[in-house]
DNA sequence: AGGCGCCCTTAAGAAAGGCTTAAGAACTCC
DNA sequence: GGAGTTCTTAAGCCTTTCTTAAGGGCGCCT
């Protein structure tokens, strides 16, 4: 296999031809999993890793809005572009508002999606020369001194003592291979199992991003470009 | 993990039908508590933290705007909208005066109680040209320096030294989070426990919002969005 | 294609930390 | 000196976080 693992995408979307076109659109790109409404939608969210939403702004029960604002206030901090057939100022700063991304109005071009979504999935980071490193994911930055996962809008999500200091480890060192091992030494408890990693590496993939980390068959865990 | 919690409102309504309606609006945004009376509600307002409250002017046995005088006499601060089915500008100013911070007649458009609660809610800090700053609520801003909270229509309502001296602290460097042994130094007794600071960070919520000083779970607090 | 590890995911108990309350001490202001 | 605040402490309860372990799924190698 040449190409790279597509990313996980989840769509929000309750248009019964939208919906599908969006997805179909979308599917060489990314492997899209569909959610027809908000509860469904809000389920996925909150039950399983993604790299990156779509969601619709009116929907029906649960507005999207909502729906965003549910995902944020459990602490998930994957970016979310919001995409809606109004286009008028209020509603943009209020998706902003409650924690979405970027935002969309319909119809859209196919091109523009693309770019914003690849946008939003970029990962970069860089190196702190005191160790401390700040990550960036799209337009999420992670903030090791408060333990914060912050938007370029001001939103932040915080993460536990643990999972900042998996993350912390891993962006030292941008590239490089972490085993179990080396990732427990100086953090945790010596009567840790390496194990406990496997638990925060799940943790951080849930709340951030599937593809934050990567996984390195048999040896470890590596965060940043693997070229 | 939590940033972008759901707000807590108090909403004090007696109509059987209005008070839930209103509950069920506002639910997907706010962690809604109802009171069906002035008593209740007042009681409420006195021994828990708030991010906002909503009272109906029209109440039986005691009236909306009685309840907000003594809230406020009580020292209270959390920011108030007053809603009545009668809108003659006598009773805005009445109600107003008493302490509120803003004004809606019944009947009322959702959107537009939503957007007046989001911009009551709002914080925001602005750096002093002295070095101290202002944290701003809605229509309130809290004066460190002088230990009071003051509205744009005038009325005060005063802090304690310690509760003062705690927000003041946390108030100059926005976005910083200090332990609570950083808290203590400089203003408080030598032998002062650090658990002291819980206790006025607890005062500090119930009188002005629950959302102002955040907890760093395992580190200490913090306030304002480091924008 | 099959077997063998390794990894992912979940759930649940344990531990730690924070919240809330109440009550006595200290302080202020008449 | 007395009344009313304000300050401080501490204890119990509650929430969050940490840790372990086990089952199922998936990738890698032969």
């Amino acid at each position: 296999m040449t190409t790279a693992e597509r990313l996980a995408l989840l769509l929000i979307e309750d248009d019964p031809v939208l919906g599908p076109l969006i997805a179909e659109l979308l599917e060489p790109d990314y492997a899209v999993r569909l959610a027809a409404n908000g509860q469904e939608g809000l389920h996925l969210g909150l039950t399983q890793p993604w790299d990156v939403m779509v969601i619709d702004r009116g929907l029906p029960v649960m507005d999207g809005v909502s729906v965003i604002a549910a995902l944020r206030s459990k602490g998930v901090a994957t970016p979310i572009l919001i995409l809606t057939a109004l286009g008028d100022t209020d509603q943009k700063v209020q998706g902003l508002d409650a924690g979405a991304n970027d935002y969309m109005t319909k119809p859209f071009d196919a091109g523009e999606l693309a770019a914003r979504l690849r946008a939003l999935t970029r990962t970069y980071s860089t190196p702190d020369d005191g160790g401390a490193a700040l990550v960036g994911i799209g337009t999420w930055e992670l903030d090791p001194a408060s333990r914060a996962v912050r938007s370029v809008y001001g939103h932040t999500v915080s993460l536990t003592a643990k999972e900042a200091e998996v993350l912390a480890a891993l962006a030292a060192e941008p590239g490089r291979v972490f085993t179990r091992d080396e990732l427990l030494t100086g953090h945790f408890h010596p009567t840790d199992q390496p194990g406990v990693i496997d638990t925060y590496v799940h943790h951080l993939r849930r709340k951030i991003s599937r593809t934050v980390i990567r996984t390195v068959h048999g040896v470890g865990y590596q965060i940043g470009d693997p070229t």
